[in-house]
DNA sequence: AATGAATGAGGGTTCATTCAT
DNA sequence: CATGAATGAACCCTCATTCAT
């Protein structure tokens, strides 16, 4: 029998503790887009993933815990996408804030299936206190960061009376809006026009960076 | 026995159907706040109204039905704080977009329990067409009121070169947004907060009309 | 539709809660006797009660409960036996004692399905602190019940030089002992044989209550 | 890499078969012991041997037969022990019969675990016809060499009127209800009180041969 | 209209067993 | 020999739904 054949019946065996996770993990958060979290079984999750039921408890020892692990991967994938964009974004804050939103609805991170994890996490975060820790750390975080370049901007600008705090709320604010109605009415909104609506904001607060080029 | 003695007895016996109909939808709203979606079930929804099990399916056919109707419930009651907005909020078109983001934020719209709810349905959205209808529905229709007000202010107000349409969908994403900050990290973020930032974005875009307004 | 073809078709809907435990308790007995304590499980009990599975759940709450109320019942009913021995077992102390010992090995107390409950729980006792509370708790009121019976013996009797106390503790011993035989070995030994042992060894303590009575 | 290396990293890799054999069934006695029959797993046992989960099956093909194999493990240490006990307990019958019961309640067969094995198979032997047939086969013997003991007393002995097999069933039934006293309630007795409370038998049945050796 | 005991399908999880390494 | 990741059947339990009262 062929090396080849034998990874067919058996591909599994040899998959990494890491590499097994991950595949569960890709495999939930397509469950919880296709099914919703509320119908959101380990037995769907296992079907999706090709992979056998009890596997799961084995990595994960619980279904609670593979879903929290599935919050934290969407949530660290998303920092690393906005730290990427960071450091290879351009060498201006202007530059760098327009590689932040760019990160936000880029193909990675805005995508569909990860949004409906989002608001179905965001949905439970009142009576779950683990998801609302590890959601408010995040936003702290994305919060600074754009206060940050928002502050930068404004000292650098010539900008008079405004301040950098309210509007990293607003623009974090419109960036989750908007990726709500991705989610919701995707036929009216995409990722281009979410972008251009928050370029449009920027235009708005800071004329002199953004200025014209907004559609 | 008297049938007042009865009243006491079981007030429920003489409720009309409407009233019981609200009474357990409500229940539903606050379990689904204290539990999340997926862990609410039919037995805490009926302990929370304080009524029997079977009584739910006796008005509500199924669970299903109870989640669409609730969904419906929170829509029709945000629909109708919007429109008492646009009544009662004063005659000019700046006045009456003061009041809806005021409702917006308003007790009775924006209470966490409901925010949850909210979240919760939208999470479940992909996967459940009768909620993306109802939530659809209900975002057109809020977009085009508010497309209509900022329409108005631009024609009266003597702004050249916007447009009215993506600064409604900026400001709706916008409260949407400022919503989540009030579910999830409500320790950062109250209502009056929230409504000023939206009150700071009008200000930035219709700076005739909303200038110096925000504190 | 006559009540009787009611009652066939579901004569459950009209039992008692005490009635409906007593026949999922009676059920479990049949259960632990025919597969065994580990082999025990809701399914086998509920469909030996000819009931569904949920119903024991709803009335024991978990399989621990209805296992430990199993041990109750069965303690219940031993400590039953001997004291209706000791009210009607006749008036002197030596046909009290034979009371009892007719009881040990009576039909009711000594079935085989309840003596392999017995060692079944026994068999657990030391990892279960609820199981050893309660049979201790039984075999304590059991010798204490047996000592005094053997004081009185010994005081009217004029015998000297004897105890009660490890008297009563050989009883008992000897009687669980012939549990045992009758449980492991029923070809070699039946409730009469064993009756009659326990008996001699009366009989050659206190020669003078029961000197010839036995075989 | 020199061999003592080797077994230094592994020891277990160079144990005999029999050896680890007799590792896993000594393992499998504390876990019924620690956890019941009825809790003890696979994982359990290998855990408390320090072993891998798959070298039970390895060795014992089942579940199944390692239980059996540990009852048998018991039942043969039992047995030699009161062979042991025949062979270097004394020539005379009364010394052997001390020797015997000395054994009953030594260190090595009387241990509480163990204890809690006989009862958890005594308890599923009705179910589980193999156990049956082992139990009884050992019991078999142990009351034939008993009876043989007492006929040789009650011959040796001017005892008359009585039958050595009755004796033997009472002392042997004695015996295992004072296991029971040891496992269940260890607070309130002990070896050697059970020890002497089957002495105290012997004295009463074979006055001339045990009259005042009990304590 | 209202109750709550009863059902049974399906949920998460455990575990004996297998097998590639 | 020995390991431990993987399997999937079966476990206990939950829960939406039904229905006699």
């Amino acid at each position: 029998m062929s090396p080849t054949a034998q990874k067919i019946r058996s591909p599994q065996r040899t998959a990494s503790k890491q590499a097994r996770q991950t595949q569960l993990i890709k495999a939930t958060i397509r469950s919880i887009a296709k099914h919703g979290l509320s119908d959101t079984t380990m037995a769907k999750v296992a079907k999706e993933a090709g992979l056998s039921q009890g596997l799961i408890n084995l990595h994960f020892q619980s279904k609670d815990r593979l879903l929290v692990e599935t919050l934290r991967f969407v949530a660290d994938e998303y920092k690393w996408a906005w730290q990427q964009a960071l450091e290879n974004g351009g060498k201006s804050s202007a530059e760098k804030l327009t590689a932040v939103i760019e990160a936000d609805f880029g193909k990675v991170v805005c995508d569909r299936n990860k949004l409906a994890v989002w608001f179905a996490f965001w949905g439970e975060s009142k009576s779950r206190p683990i998801y609302r820790k590890i959601c408010t750390a995040l936003d702290e975080e994305y919060d600074e960061m754009l206060t940050r370049l928002c502050a930068d901007l404004i000292q650098e600008g010539g900008y008079s009376g405004i301040d950098s705090e309210p509007i990293a709320t607003a623009l974090s604010a419109m960036g989750e809006g908007l990726w709500l109605d991705l989610l919701v009415a995707p036929e009216s909104m995409d990722r281009e026009a979410a972008k251009a609506t928050c370029m449009a904001y920027l235009a708005a607060v800071f004329p002199n960076h953004f200025g014209n080029s907004s559609r």
